[in-house]
DNA sequence: ATGAGGTCATAGGCTGGAGTTATGTCCAGC
DNA sequence: GCTGGACATAACTCCAGCCTATGACCTCAT
């Protein structure tokens, strides 16, 4: 009875909004609503009803209230985790968004590649922000030859690319390796395989982002001695367009592992190994030749290079 | 002039909320703000305000508007890709959250460890609900123990747990496997090491949960052999009380892999990998012995079950 | 016991953001 | 030149969330 699911029942209308989820995060940290409330800047009696609100609308008790403070239910520490998933992709938005802001005054200028800004650099920001609190950050997004061009104009102090080598003109050192993968639908008949031979993968039709991407090129050339790729069947603009299209069943296709997150462990898309082809790609921290990052840049490259001690 | 930084400058003030995400991840979708509004249920003069207020706050254009419609600029397209993280997570919660509250008429009830409850059960509602639309789900989280009681006494119809056994009574079948992993922060000795010896590890003064938490048990048993686990070097409660403090270089920790997201490719923490031992533990569904599920226990089972062809 | 200091809840009044409808501007194509 | 789609502007309404002030309750020290 209670729910003949009014239409307006969009996603917004279920979940507390960011500013509830951060208190709840603080209220969680401190076992005390009115320090909480302290720590966000709004008064203990906003802080209660904010909370009471979301309670109301979760259908939940979050918190066991007592005059020495308050603790989370079972269901609020779940509650609380879940939260901090959406809490941290805001700060990841943030962190990307302050960047594409910046422009003007900023110390360090960061060309990426889609994937690279898309998916690691936010992250990367937040360590920074976190070492270096007050450097502003510039970014700009393109491919390997527009972040190439950026650095040798010195537009640009800092570029990161996808790739098989260091472009002309650019020194560079391999941050990190990043491994593409063939993903179907669960439904599909190869999410029963084994494993995959190269052959196989070659002769089928897949799905694909347009000519010119990096997955393209690597997927060609690893390909190269089995046959070739075969003629593609469908070719899309964006990854999450072909991230749907795959999970709609249309067919196989094939993504970079840091594509997919939600998507494999929800089960939408499953991974399909190949067997002896070595579907990797470096992901490279790149400058100008000869000119070794400093200041700023070389905080950043610390960061993300640490792994192979560049 | 135009920022003297007021320190209001929350989180939430500087990044827009879930439902101009949403918006925005609409226009995207339609090409159009018109659509996209009807799509979300609100008038296109709303939708052309909330998407320019949003422009305003993040201080960049995110669309090309023309009288044939409108399109993502460059930095639209990045904005948009990292609004969908906010608002996968934000679908994850609501999923999530849901399952929490519905207790009542639900069809069906799943009981689940913490951890999976936390990272993967999400996921899995979200594809279920793609699956089986108006299937009301019950979530209840607790320890192994807590699950096969549940199950037995008939009060849920699936179990979900970690652990090397399946538990008294209950049937199972493996759906995944979960890695424990060594984690140090940046800073630490160890973040260099190529890789560790076992007896290393049990010699090492670790920061882990309290006692009796499924990761400490598969340690121990692992370890055994090595001389066992050396005395803790700091005991707390909550998985992320552990990253916390591992991250602020008091320590390496042990932690499962799922718990390690966000803070392995911001490198605010780095994996040591650990020689000739095996630590994993198998994620299991469980059903009361005999009673193989049926329904939509069944199907929320195929769901994640799939890859072992259970 | 009794008062101090902590926690949370309730009440009343204010404000601003986001929504709505109505209308204007611009461009494309018939 | 007119029609239709798409976005912008304007004026008005309304409610969600905030604040201050106050009350109730518990614990602990005096």
């Amino acid at each position: 009875m209670s729910s003949p699911v009014p239409p307006r029942s969009s996603l917004t209308h279920r979940v507390p909004d960011l500013g509830a989820m951060v208190l709840l995060l603080a209220v969680a940290r401190h076992g005390s609503l009115g320090r909480a409330a302290k720590e966000v800047g709004i008064s203990q009696p906003a802080a209660s009803g904010r909370i009471r609100s979301m309670e109301r609308q979760l259908g939940v008790a979050l918190l066991d209230r007592s005059p020495r403070g308050s603790r989370l239910t079972d269901a609020g520490a779940l509650v609380t985790d879940w939260a901090r998933r959406v809490v941290e992709a805001a700060e990841a938005f943030d962190a990307g968004a302050q960047a594409l802001r910046d422009r003007r005054d900023s110390r360090l200028r960061v060309a990426a590649s889609m994937t690279i800004a898309e998916y690691l650099l936010p992250g990367w920001l937040i360590a920074l922000r976190a070492e270096r609190p007050g450097t502003a950050v510039s970014l700009l997004a393109g491919n390997s030859a527009a972040v190439a061009l950026r650095l040798l104009a010195g537009e640009a102090d800092l570029g990161f690319v996808e790739g098989l080598s260091t472009p002309e003109g650019l020194d560079g050192t391999v941050i990190a390796h990043d491994r593409l993968v063939v993903v179907v639908a669960p439904s599909h008949s190869w999410a029963r395989r084994e494993r995959l031979t190269p052959g196989e993968l070659a002769e089928a039709p897949l799905i694909l982002r347009e000519h010119g991407s990096g997955t393209r090129q690597i997927l060609d050339a690893a390909l190269a001695v089995h046959g070739g790729l075969a003629r593609p069947l469908l070719e899309l603009s964006s990854t999450t367009a072909v991230k749907g299209a795959a999970g709609s069943g249309a067919g196989p296709c094939v993504l970079s592992e840091l594509a997919l997150g939600e998507e494999l462990s929800a089960r939408r898309l499953v991974k399909v190994p190949v067997a002896g082809v070595r579907l990797r790609r470096q992901l490279r921290a790149v400058w100008p030749a000869g000119h070794r990052p400093t200041g700023p840049a070389r905080d950043l490259l610390s960061l993300t290079a640490r792994e192979t001690g560049a």
